[in-house]
DNA sequence: CAGAGTTATGTAACCAGTTACATACGGTCT
DNA sequence: AGACCGTATGTAACTGGTTACATAACTCTG
């Protein structure tokens, strides 16, 4: 046996000159193999399989056009939200035959547009994107590309692309109106950061210009458990009159009900706390958590469909909403009177 | 201004025409800018810039036989490990100019025999796997493809490809002395599925071999939070004299410190709990949960420094083996004397 | 059995880049 | 002036596939 030659990859020329047919008919034995005599096809297959063939996917992609990748833009991966999310994404996708490249941004708009340039430059055919409010050089490159994107957690019919996402607007008011119902009327509103956050904002803006007659305070905190952490702290101190917290994310729910019980508030009775997105665990908690679940599993698959179609079938999906719903729990209850 | 046409992309030549120099010196200015006389160059860069001009990466990587791709084969992604190591791999890969496409094998062998050969459809240069057991059609396509990869979550110097990760054996002997030093003689093993997972089945190997005398019964869940509140109910029901609960996961960690504190246990004074991965939230618990920290960020950090190296350059890295380190938190104690 | 239609296959152009090699130009040295 | 050198640029072959078109062989029909 000669194993002299560093036995670079087999191309289609080597098959055809192995199987002795032209690159034509290797080409169609792999694309269109009913044209291919039976004979023929299995000589040529059984070469494609002793050579361990493996067409190039780039030539593919040369001819075709098509690379069958789209990328996603989050923020982060490590967040059980966008983890939620990329998995039902991925899953979706595969079945569709896409790959999924993704990309964290860290809520950076110039690194949002430097990600989004170099999954253009690897051949990515579609983008997702978290929210609708991105830089005008992001905003232009895909106007001019004409590049398929969706979206994410922000329903939002007619904007430039579609969305895929609940409306925060509801979902918060869901939430408050929960906690007004209960009787809370000193409420703290603690969420993420605001800064390149329009779901953020979107959910604040919707906050103040409710009607009914409760007193807010917001406190600001990264999302992670020690954001909702301090922001219990920091009610307790500036804000003891709450007795409602509503945490904008079930990640600052869960820091804010470990800190509110670790200063020795009893929940729900002394306060309710709740979070939004519906996250497994949440159900889990002592006391169980209240939450709006926002179905972020059901958003990366209707993400993926509506990316497929568009990708692969040249159709514009619609914006597709989701709904918002109250997961009532332990974690809520009515507000105490008074003493 | 005539709009007519469907303005398709421009490609070198049209650039060439444009700028009315050859299709080399638009390649030479992309590439190797310096070999190309100023005024030329700029004259080029400016149509490059009106033509809105974006080299195909296929085009590019049919030439240069790279695309700058590697694949990440995990169970899943919709898991507080997985999501946390991915973010470091992409964060680090992204840095070594290198994309990431994810794909989810929920632990099956034939899924992941499938999407590792999409993975080379698409022209990936290195993979990332879970653990060191693969089918064997999957390890003799990785051997023929000479492709890179490592596997993570296993340490094993001299294995087939290189691996980084913790010593499964390490940390679980570490774990179990942890509970054993505190007086624990019954303790349960709670962990996840063993069917295709080499990282539970050598952590429960290394368990089975302990010196130390003490009873172990073994409970199998799902890695979720329920799982972790049914092992505990079992464990109630048919082994009520363990004190020591260790778990293989932090996830299943929780899940069994929330049911057993639903069932009235008092931990750590009646039992004790101790997960392993070293999960941010497992600090604010109450109690807070003791711990065996894996470092995931860190190895998906250093899975990409070693992947990075080994596509870019070709240098096939040396094994990396993360420390597993004990955190003494308030959810393990002394075992209570028996009454 | 000629003419038409079907089927199987080959030839060569094409996709969008990179690059080896050739060439042209200007300056320096003898 | 002629040889020599370095720089700037162009020509054309090449990467590895797909596919329009041509062709050859075979079957069917009148």
């Amino acid at each position: 046996m000669n194993n002299a030659e560093p036995s670079k990859r087999a191309n289609l020329r080597d098959v055809a000159k192995a199987a002795g047919v032209s690159v034509a008919t290797v080409s169609r034995v792999m694309n269109t193999p009913k044209q291919v005599a039976e004979t023929t096809r299995e000589r040529v297959q059984q070469v494609i399989e002793d050579l361990r063939f493996r067409p190039s996917a780039a030539a593919r992609a040369i001819n075709s056009g098509r690379t069958r990748i789209v990328g996603a833009l989050t923020p982060t991966m490590d967040n059980a939200i966008f983890a939620r999310f990329l998995d039902g994404l991925e899953g979706k996708l595969a079945a569709a035959d896409l790959s999924l490249v993704v990309s964290a941004t860290d809520d950076d708009p110039i690194v949002e547009l430097r990600k989004a340039k170099e999954l253009l430059n690897i051949g990515a055919e579609g983008l997702v994107v978290s929210g609708v409010t991105h830089s005008p050089e992001f905003l232009s490159l895909i106007e001019r590309e004409r590049l398929p994107i969706v979206a994410i957690s922000y329903a939002q019919p007619g904007f430039t692309f579609p969305t895929v996402g609940y409306d925060n607007a509801e979902a918060v008011t869901m939430a408050l109106s929960h906690l007004f119902d209960l009787g809370h009327r000193d409420i703290a509103i603690i969420h993420g950061l605001t800064l390149n956050n329009d779901r953020t904002r979107a959910r604040l803006e919707a906050i103040a210009e409710t009607a009914l007659p409760v007193r807010l305070s917001y406190f600001e905190e990264p999302i992670d458990v020690e954001g909702g952490c301090r922001a219990v702290q920091r009610v307790r101190q500036s804000h003891p009159e709450c007795t409602g917290y509503l945490c904008f994310s079930d990640v600052l729910a869960m820091g804010a009900l470990f800190e509110a019980q670790r200063q020795g508030l009893s929940i729900p009775r002394e306060v309710s706390i709740m979070g939004m997105e519906g996250l497994p665990l949440t159900e889990h908690l002592s006391p169980s958590l209240t939450t709006i679940d926002l179905s972020v599993y059901e958003m990366g698959v209707g993400t993926a469909e509506a990316l497929a179609r568009w990708v692969n079938e040249g159709v514009r999906p619609a914006d597709h909403r989701l709904p918002a719903r109250l997961i009532k729990r332990g974690s809520t209850d009515r507000a105490r009177v008074q003493p």
